[in-house]
DNA sequence: ACCTTCATTCAAAACGTTCTAAACGAAGGG
DNA sequence: CCCTTCGTTTAGAACGTTTTGAATGAAGGT
């Protein structure tokens, strides 16, 4: 094949790989999903094996890592009994698709326990002596900022979810803070 | 010390110590600034190794680290000569010390790969076969796709880092997307 | 029904990361 | 000028994670 194409699928694998690794995954399913990216047609199981040069079963394990964080998807080919799979192309899809499944809860339970600390304070304070309703009031304010904080964090995970099919570049040029 | 106070400021440590690792950080730098976040008083090296149960060594390290990222300053204390530490409290300073110092680089360096491609992609097609091509056109499709993802990326980044020193809660009720 | 072809699972190994404890170095006080 | 008190550095240990290779299981074709 071609030098150039060789060169330029191997970069964006590598930087995907990258990516995966940057975002908690592990650098495998990166290279695999970029190289179902670059492939106009579906992958096998062994075909992603030999591309990559890893174990039939780490691309076993990954791929299913990688289908159930909807970053791709099984494929049937008529004729064939082997697994395909193909990556999900939609990079807004992927995104959401983890937030979802992820930060989502890591906020909920953290939102969950920052209420649960300020009650807590509260119903305590009568009980205090005066330095420790000082710490408990300092406590508080930082409870504070912290909720500010996830709330804010929430909300825009909500918003990046609710938003539809394509948040494309023209979309989000409209994002406005302040 | 009162029952509530200690729970709330273990279940706050452990926290963050939790959204240290999600971040990428270790678990102890989240624990570290916890802790100091929580004490209204800068904190020493030894009272840090005491509270959170670890040697000095690593409480030496990972501030330091703390420090590199912006999350925690050495801190002056009269009469005294240990080092003192306190955290930075405010949450948007931290997320922007971050968010310049790790996520602008990665962006930065993706879309100057991306571009690269895509100029070598264009320069290499005149010589290839139709084959080749065919798959030329198709990588460059989704180097585009790649292309608008990381620049919406960068675009959002740039709002943050942009956005002054206070990004509250009232403020960011007002992100539009679309 | 058997044989072949795949996919999955799992235990062991390789690997990287992070901690500790000890040695070292710096700095101030007596 | 030594002694004490801290902070940093580092080599080794402990730990968790990921990969592999082999065993197991499932499913299609003959």
């Amino acid at each position: 094949m071609d030098k150039a194409l060789l060169a330029v699928n191997e970069s964006t694998v590598a930087g995907l790989g990258r990516l995966a690794r940057f975002f908690g995954f592990s650098e495998v399913m990166g290279r695999l999903y970029g190289t179902l990216l670059l492939s106009p047609e579906p992958l096998s199981l062994d075909d992603l094996m030999e591309r990559l040069k890893i174990s039939k079963g780490s691309v076993s394990m990954n791929m299913r890592a990688l289908e159930r964080w909807g970053m791709a998807k099984e494929v049937w080919v008529r004729g064939e009994r082997k697994k395909y799979y193909e990556a999900e192309p939609d990079m807004w899809q992927v995104i959401r698709s983890v937030l979802n499944g992820r930060e989502r809860r890591e906020v909920q339970t953290a939102l969950q326990v920052l209420g649960d600390s300020v009650t807590r304070l509260q119903k305590a304070e009568a009980a205090l002596n005066p330095e420790e309703k000082a710490l408990a009031a300092f406590y508080l304010e930082r409870m504070d900022d912290l909720q500010a904080f996830f709330q804010v964090a929430n909300l825009a995970l909500e918003t990046i979810l609710g938003s539809g099919e394509s948040l494309d570049f023209d979309a989000v040029t409209k994002i406005e803070i302040g």
